[in-house]
DNA sequence: TCTTTAATTAACCGATGCGTTAAATATAGC
DNA sequence: GCTATATTTAACGCATCGGTTAATTAAAGA
């Protein structure tokens, strides 16, 4: 049901093999068979890890000779950061509970015996 | 395949529901029936897409009295954008392009015709 | 204890994901 | 045009996913 963009751009980092691919291609572009390499796998199945990586706007390639060349396009993943940073106060708020706490704490000198 | 833990996250996050139910969660934590209420899905469903958001770790369960709770485990995203962090220059290289481009163009005063 | 409410588990179904091998396509070079 | 190389497409198998309905478990309350 990956019908959205987001979707389709977390269904592929989802797999190993395609994050694996993508830290592959941050040291330069690479022909399919070049990238199938490393992995226990055969070569179409990498053809399409690259389909689904292309899909979701991961990489770029282009057909140079009779290579198919793969290039990382990093941009794709901002819009992910993006929707995550939205949620960077949920992950950061206990640092403010607990400042929120400890200013309470030097405000007052131990109200009872509540240790919650 | 979805073994690692990376993969769990970004395999969660993959669903459009899933992602909606995290939303739902930043205003505060809810009952499975609420968590169901504005999708057209039964509550088995929003049953198991909450036990997959529990098992990335995206959320934590209690149960209070007979109502199950569900409440947001943002820190879960930091790892996930931890990774995509890593192919931030990747992203960037493009501006410092742009800026050295730029920083050329002011030094000298428009080469040719090269409208680019 | 019986009933009601909240949630999960079980059993099923169709679609998709990821792998395989075999066949097809595309290009380079003789 | 034939041959070798690079890659994709086709056809298949099997596991998982996301949904359903029906049955089960858990707790509250009369």
């Amino acid at each position: 049901m990956a019908t959205d963009r987001l979707s389709t751009i977390f269904a592929a980092l989802a797999d190993p093999t395609r994050r694996a691919i993508l830290a592959r291609l941050t040291t330069g572009d690479a022909t399919v068979t070049e990238l199938a390499e490393p992995f226990s796998i055969s070569l179409p199945a990498v053809s399409r890890h690259l389909k689904v990586l292309e899909h979701a706007g991961l990489i770029t390639r282009n057909r140079s000779a009779r290579w198919r060349t793969s290039r990382l396009r990093a941009e794709a993943l901002r819009e992910a950061v993006a929707w995550m940073e939205t949620y960077r106060e949920f992950w950061d708020v206990r640092l403010d509970l607990l400042d929120d706490h400890l200013r309470r704490l030097m405000a007052a000198p131990t109200p009872e015996g509540t240790t919650t």
